[in-house]
DNA sequence: GATGAATGAGCGTTCATTCAT
DNA sequence: CATGAATGAACGCTCATTCAT
């Protein structure tokens, strides 16, 4: 019994590594099910099996990284303390996740999240999840006095994900930079000074 | 002559502005040839004596919006002194158009940048020489030392654009925030301090 | 009046002249009615008005050349005495019209003939008139005893158009042999032993 | 395994077969691909897992008979001997193959034939090795004596598929001969005195 | 359960024909 | 009369999905 739920969680799971695969190569509309099929060495009943359809494919696939990204996220962040610290460290972990899946990137950045339903799907709320972290990092560090008190957390949120994530696009899309990491210093730099408590009464209106 | 080129000028806007609102409605995928032509008021052979395919119709949206944004801009831009001033109104101009053209912002963030082939487009180059201008700005601010000399323009544009499209994705797809400028205040504060001048050394390690 | 008649027909041959070529390169279902009109100098509506529709316009092309073809004929034979020398001359005159109107005999071989309605069109009544002159010549070779009492002049037809024309064939689509007339004398003699008064006794059944 | 093969080499004739008869009734131009796949009791989708396309569905008939027919013509010629027999069997098989299969006799003469392309299908190089068994008979017959010497194959060739093939035209389109078999015996005295050693010199130049 | 052959709805595109100018 | 821009019916082909084995 629990050989056969292992077995076919595994097999989910080397779906969703083809499709993966796939998706990110071809993109959703031009990736064929079949093939995907052959990526993963099963047949493609087996797909609609597991599967409501090639869209549920698609949207069942940060429904398993997600999780993955947040615990090992998570793992990460233990042990260090101070709200930069943490701040500099989830700034790393985004863009190193970015940077050794670089499928994943590019299914989440040019499928996911352009979709029209994104923000009724279940990943949309994953990831809520995943940022409400970075969240906190934001509140802790006003409670330290290195973000500005009045600063709205949304605003930070969008404007911290979208930078990054606009760099990764250029990054999948012209290879540039070579390296995502490089970045981590500059933007942080960048990130905690537009969020921090400084005085913003030196700039005449 | 005059006459001829005119109707066929308007001709093809009128199929542009068509498309513009179906693609946005439906996406690109799911976006009949037909009910464009039905909604242009032509029909479908007119449409491939203008463009190419379908393909081809979606990539002439941009190749006329963004000029169109571009010299408005430059409108707007007119008679501001100060690059602090400037900033603030390209802020203000970018958020002011997409919130005036619901549709070209789900067309530009949805169907058109999460492209895989976007930066081969002619889009590609006209939007870099729309963020020229952006450009043109820092490097003025560097100059009057409202920003710090050391900053990535490209890093900058980045943070901006992403930041700025981050926020407006949300606003199409959650319909929050409720007027897209409301953010602007806020914004021009966090990108100023961003890039701002001010010491960094602040910060331990 | 005269003037506009002549105004009229040379249009029509103008157009005719243009179809011929433009459907012996492309084939019937390849040519576009647009290069036609194109090729001719006309727009597309002048053809409509000449001709019923695309199909008319193929049929109207044998109905001019095949007079054509008939008179240059009928001169050729004039002044010849004997059926032998009247046949060798209809055998040269064939292949003669064939080799010096590649783009006629191309129509001809590969678009009407092929045509299930060919045996319905006038093209065909006047290819029978054409090849009546062959039957007058067997009929007088009869009574001139150089060819067989009892041939079906029908089958002799048969023969003598089928094997000319399957030569052709290979002519227009291997290009072989170089010149059509080079087989005229061994043609002439095979034509003339078949349809001669031999006896056929000497063969055991 | 082998009922698999079985199935789908079933499944092909099917096609092939429905193909035939739809091409043959209303050309390839006019014939549906759904038309086809109905008569074949399959769906569009099978026809074009088995066929790479329309055309190759057409193409694929020929080389489905000739082979065919080249084995019932082996068949048919064992046993016999002499030049002449061979040659009158040859005859009677081209006649009575059209005859009996008059949807190919269609197709082979109205639509593969007048193909540009023909000479550079493989259906080309499939009936030349039909036709290489009459060549053979011509050889042998020159060697019995039976035949002219200096009698050139091609030529030969040329007229006697030629002529057998515009009678089979006129057959198809206008039904005349009722029976294309009627005409063995004539066509036998025809072809064999045309090909004959008899002297040419009995008719004056 | 797993398979993969079979399905058939669905759509982009073409081009002969028309008709307002 | 001549034009040629506009039409829209028509069809080949694809591929996600199903279901008999």
């Amino acid at each position: 019994m629990n050989k056969i739920n292992n077995n076919k969680i595994a097999k989910r799971d080397i779906i969703l590594t083809a499709a993966l695969e796939i998706f990110a190569q071809k993109g959703f509309q031009k990736a064929r099910v079949n093939e995907i099929a052959r990526r993963a060495g099963v047949s493609e009943g087996t797909i609609y099996k597991e599967f409501e359809d090639k869209e549920d494919l698609l949207h069942a696939i940060p429904e398993k990284i997600i999780p993955e990204a947040t615990l090992e996220l998570t793992l990460h962040m233990q042990g260090i303390k101070g709200a930069l610290n943490k701040f500099r460290k989830f700034l790393w972990c985004y863009l190193h996740f970015f940077e050794s899946n670089r499928d994943w990137a590019t299914i989440l950045l040019l499928q996911i999240k352009p979709n029209p339903k994104f923000t009724q799907t279940k990943a949309y709320q994953l990831i809520r999840g995943f940022t409400r972290i970075f969240i906190d990092i934001l509140e802790e560090g006003k409670r330290e006095g290195v973000f500005k008190e009045s600063l709205d957390n949304n605003l930070a949120r969008h404007i911290f994900i979208g930078g990054i994530e606009h760099i990764t696009m250029r990054w999948l899309l012209l290879g540039k930079p070579e390296h995502l990491l490089s970045y981590t210093d500059e933007l942080f730099e960048i990130f905690t000074k537009a969020f921090g408590p400084g005085g913003d009464g030196g700039y005449p209106d």
